[in-house]
DNA sequence: CGCTCTGTTCACAAAGTTGTGAATTGAATT
DNA sequence: AATTCAATTCACAACTTTGTGAACAGAGCG
């Protein structure tokens, strides 16, 4: 039984759900799990609007987002004028996770109120201290992560 | 020049900012920091809506929402009718990335679409194939990193 | 050179969020 | 039991977000 399509319009949608969720503006959710559940090597904007019921103009907005976070890359096709949108092979969940830099800038922040308070002995000294050594840390470490979900990933 | 009030404000409004851009809602992270940078132990209701000049009613939903997720711990006090908001010792950074099945649920919902699509040589298949063990490695290790860090913060 | 098809942009409308003030509930103190 | 103060809830208003339709721009083909 190859392509459950109803199954697979059914992920799509709780997916995108899931990472609204977290967070995820909405239509960059659903337009970015069209893609990954489509056969082929990528969707044209047509094709986008037409499987999620939505307007032209509404995909337009939703891949430029897309684009900007480095999640869609927009290729030309030779033949068509459409062009396609397609995922990178391999760097996209890459880029949900690790590829802002806001948990540096978090530390950074933390460490700004550290200096602020300017006493490591108080209770909020030590607090937001805890907590820049804390984003310190993740900010080190994801790539770390990363990098091993790659090893990981190109071997088995 | 102990606590410099007035970078300390500032601090709190500017990683609130960097919170909600990543998804958090936005009262909740203005009290989360306000927590953070306070130098008693713990504020009441009224010393929250005080500092970030907003209501009542604006301090009880967003604390409401901090308890659920597990961020803020809510403290009767003895000698006053107010309650104390404070956050947990050594645990609310864990709450911030661990607490939520997030991961676990893509990896689900990825794996019922290689199921859908049953045919794991397409395109298709291999793409969502590898978006499941993604968020199952993120499920699996993101634990062992809180872990890890719980370590490296009780040593050093 | 103009026609057609693709994608973008703009103003607007619909929908959802978010915080406010007022009323209500609830608990502690007298 | 009554009073008083804290916290919650509710309806509403302000604001933001999000998607639509229509106009616009631009590329390639005839």
């Amino acid at each position: 039984m190859p392509r459950n399509e109803q199954a697979l319009r059914d992920v799509v949608e709780q997916s995108a759900a899931v990472l609204t969720g977290a967070g995820f503006p909405k239509m960059p959710a659903r337009v970015l799990m069209a893609l990954m559940v489509s056969d082929e090597g990528g969707l044209t904007a047509h094709e986008l609007a037409e499987r999620l019921g939505v307007s032209a103009a509404a995909i337009s907005g939703a891949v430029r987002y897309l684009q900007t976070v480095g999640i869609v890359r927009r290729l030309a096709q030779s033949g068509s004028r459409r062009d396609r949108y397609e995922l990178p092979e391999d760097t996209w969940y890459a880029a949900m996770t690790s590829q802002s830099p806001i948990y540096g800038v978090l530390a950074g922040l933390a460490e700004s109120a550290v200096t602020a308070i300017d006493d490591p002995s108080s209770a909020a000294g030590a607090r937001v201290d805890e907590m820049a050594r804390f984003y310190r840390f993740l900010d080190a470490r994801l790539p770390e992560l990363m990098a091993e979900w790659e090893a990981l990933r190109n071997s088995g």
